[in-house]
RNA sequence: GGCCCUAUCGUCUAACGGUUAGGACGUAAGCUUUUCAAGCUUAAAAUCCGGGUUCGAUUCCCGGUAGGGUCACCA
């Protein structure tokens, strides 16, 4: 069998979007599990538009989810290649120029349509067939020098040995005009693929229109590429089983160009979040401290025993940094603040009761072996808790080592803050319900 | 409007003629070391409509309806 040859055909006139991202994934899924090769083209003809901060936003973007390329190509440095072929097609009476009454300039290249039908096969649509005569005599190019897309598409694909196109859907209309260049121009047909498109919350093809966002900004919001990748391989495709979690190599293996889905997609970003939340819980702590080290340059010891904990309550590194702006974990910062009557449990707010309870906490505490974990903290008091009610000796100990009203357990706290500041924290909260009495 | 494509819970989807129509996200309720978070358990929630074909249709065919795509000297 003939070796998979596909392309990634970005056109540099915005940054990179989802729906182009999840069309490069799927071409790079079928290439690699066919060990066949993936070409990076810049369909870059239209020189008003396309700009090199777009085709750099592109590649990084591409990079940054680990779709790599074998060979990489600009079709404005092709111009040569498609003015030749445009030739070919003028001297065997395919197209002609044709003098012109509207539009920008006075004669422009046209296509000789031979008004036939054409007949498809699509591997996820089945047969799709056109009557290609109300296309009339479509324009191909601008000028001998100028091509225009449908003539570059179809002799790239052509010298390049394109064997599979997979595009969106909105390119099943193209199709037609495409296989009628071909035909003149000789080349074979490659086996076409066309994904469902992913939609907004309207059922409207994805756009700037919906707020959709670039790639590279979900990198910038903490998004874990592998999980965004993950979540783009199952808008529109997915391997039948229930495990939804996958890595790259994973859907390499699994990917089947047949199972792909018709019809369109909504995107989902409550989804993507829990995908990223399950690939962080894959990352190993070492991975982890990584990734944290441009939000948290300087890692305490604190901070490190609190990493599971922190972890446990975000889905991205973006709601991390945010949740450490917000001072949702300010308790591991050497000081906090708060108002003494936060530490009274309020089915019994009682400034005197309260110092006693944290005064016979601290004793016990006192008495342990440190450093404690929150099992043997949680058994250390548990006792006393049981006999006082728990909500009257575990809230103001929470507190009391929190500063917060929404924290982990008193039992974690321990455990993460340590003796020294544990007892601290302790001391202070009855320095403060003095001063409130 | 012409042409083309599509149609299972709110959303992503499984079921390739026979299932109590399954899972996941989200939502709601409950449980736990009585604040959160996480976790666990449970619940509500779908085959667009009408005709065929068939012993039997989510599944195949036709029609309708709805949605989408596309109709550039953009790609």
């Amino acid at each position: 069998m003939k070796e998979v040859v596909v392309r990634i055909p970005p056109s540099p006139t915005g940054n990179l979007h989802i729906g182009t991202a999840r069309t490069a994934l799927f071409n790079f899924l079928f290439a690699k599990q066919n060990n066949g090769k993936v070409i990076l083209r810049m369909e870059d003809t239209d020189k008003e538009r396309s700009t090199k901060e777009f085709e750099e936003d592109i590649k990084i973007g591409l990079e940054w989810l680990s779709i790599t390329h074998d060979e990489f190509y600009r079709q404005s440095e092709r111009d040569e290649i498609y003015k030749k072929h445009l030739q070919d097609l003028i001297n065997s009476g395919n197209a002609y120029i044709s003098k012109e009454t509207e539009g920008d300039r006075d004669e422009v290249i046209r296509f000789k349509n031979p008004n036939k039908e054409i007949k498809f096969n699509d591997l996820a649509r089945g047969e799709i067939s056109f009557d290609t005569t109300e296309l009339g005599n479509f324009v191909i190019a601008k000028s001998i020098e100028e091509p225009l897309y449908h003539l570059a598409v179809v002799v790239d694909d052509f010298l390049m040995g394109i064997t599979h196109v997979i595009r969106g859907e909105d390119g099943i209309s193209n199709t037609p005009r495409q296989i009628l260049i071909q035909e003149a121009l000789g080349a074979p047909r490659p086996i076409y693929v066309h994904l469902p498109l992913i939609l907004g919350p309207d059922r409207s093809k994805l756009s700037k229109r919906h707020g959709a966002k670039g790639v590279m900004e979900y990198k910038k919001e903490g998004y874990l590429p592998e999980a965004f990748l993950n979540f783009l391989a199952f808008l529109g495709w997915n391997p039948g089983g229930e495990n939804e979690i996958f890595t790259l190599d994973e859907l390499t293996e699994s990917f089947d160009i047949e199972k792909i889905q018709k019809g369109g997609a909504i995107y989902n970003e409550e989804k993507l979040r829990w995908f990223n939340r399950e690939h962080l819980k894959k990352m190993t702590l070492e991975e982890k401290k990584e990734y944290i080290k441009p939000i948290l340059p300087q890692l305490d010891e604190v901070h490190e025993r609190a990493l599971p904990i922190i972890f446990e309550r975000i889905e991205t590194f973006g709601d991390l940094a945010e949740a450490f702006k917000e001072g949702e974990f300010s308790y591991l910062n050497d000081e906090i603040e708060y108002d003494a009557r936060l530490l009274l449990w309020k089915k019994d707010p009682d400034v005197s009761t309260t110092s006693k309870r944290l005064e016979n906490v601290k004793e016990i505490l006192e008495k342990e072996t440190w450093p404690m974990n929150a099992v043997v903290a949680r058994e250390s008091v548990w006792k006393y808790a049981e006999e006082e009610g728990k909500g009257e000796i575990l809230w103001p100990l929470r507190v009391a080592l929190s500063g917060k009203e929404r924290s982990p357990d008193p039992f974690v706290l321990i455990e993460i803050l340590g003796k020294d500041i544990s007892m601290k924290r302790i001391g202070d909260a009855l320095t403060k319900l003095k001063g409130n009495d």
